[in-house]
This record gives structure tokens, sequence and C-alpha cells, in this order.
DNA sequence: AGGCAACACGAAGTTTAACTTCGTTACGAC
DNA sequence: GTCGTAACGAAGTTAAACTTCGTGTTGCCT
């Protein structure tokens, strides 16, 4: 079932608390809303591919790396 | 840049041969086009999230291996 | 107590990109 | 020589990402 954007999201939290950044500086670098981040983060929706490629770029971090659970 | 789509593009068509699936085969269980299936392989467009996670479902792996690039 | 920062959360609207539906072309296998 | 598989284009539709409001909450600070 729809699992997958729960996962990311808790996921992408958690990288970005590690990198020390706010919702709204991650969303500003990203280029995006805050409130997409929010939504993002609790599973709403996931973002699309492009979003997904700069959302890693400003974490930089392996775009793999956000598919890493548990 | 925009390179990720092609990357995954790539990606999932190794990884579709290696299952010895048809494009067709895929889409049907997917539940898309196959058209679809090769605009993703060719990184026309990348699939929505929903879409990512059943294609990770059909080729039987985690969907982190879709992004195992190299 | 009051205020501020950071975020959760909802609803309703917009926009973009995923996805479809045509159709043509190519190439290897048999 | 045609069958199976897939590349590739254009143009249209649809669904999901994304925005723009706005309210509520939690924790920290003084």
């Amino acid at each position: 079932m729809g699992t997958l954007k729960k996962q990311f999201g808790k996921r992408m939290k958690t990288l970005r608390t590690s990198a020390k950044m706010t919702q709204e500086q991650l969303a500003n670098d990203v280029g995006v809303t805050i409130e997409s981040i929010s939504n993002i983060e609790r599973g709403i929706h996931g973002p699309s591919f492009d979003t997904l490629e700069k959302i890693a770029e400003v974490l930089k971090i392996p775009v793999q790396d956000l598919f890493v659970f548990e």
C-alpha cells in the first residue's frame, strides 16, 4: 500500500534535521514552498522527480540515501 | 542538471531485462501504458511516487535499488 | 504572561509533469 | 518477410505536485 510517501517523508525529516536545516531553509534552497516540504515530510505527497533531485543536492547526499528506511 | 531521470531510466531497464520482463509486461503489472514505461526508460520523464512504489514491487526489489547507479 | 520560531494541519485553488492516445520507424530473431 | 519488441514524436488529458491562503500547537525565551 501507499507507505512509501510516509517512509520517505520520515527519512527526509531525519536527514534535514541532521543537516541542521529548517523546513524554510530547505524549501528556499530546493525551490518550493515550506508547505510543500511540510506535506512531503508528513507523507501527504511525494516530491516530483526534479524536486527529488534537488532535495538530494541540497542535503548533499546521493538520492539513494533518501530511500534507506528503518 | 536533470540527469536523474536518465540514470533512473537506464537502471530500470537493466533491472527489467534482468527480470526477463518486456516493457508490456511491466506496464501491465504496474498499471500504466507501455509508452509510459518507454518514456521513463528513455529519461523523458520520471515515475510518480505511486508508480515508483509499484515498479519496485513488481520487480521485487527495494526502491533504494532503483537509485543505485554506475 | 507574552511573544517568537518552527512546524502541523486543512481546504481550495493552480500548475506542471506524469500519463495517455494516437501513429511511424527500426531492428533483430526466427 | 513478418513478428516481437522497443524507440521516438506530437498532441492531448489527467492526476498529483505545488501554491496560497489560514488556524492551531508546541516549546523556548525573557
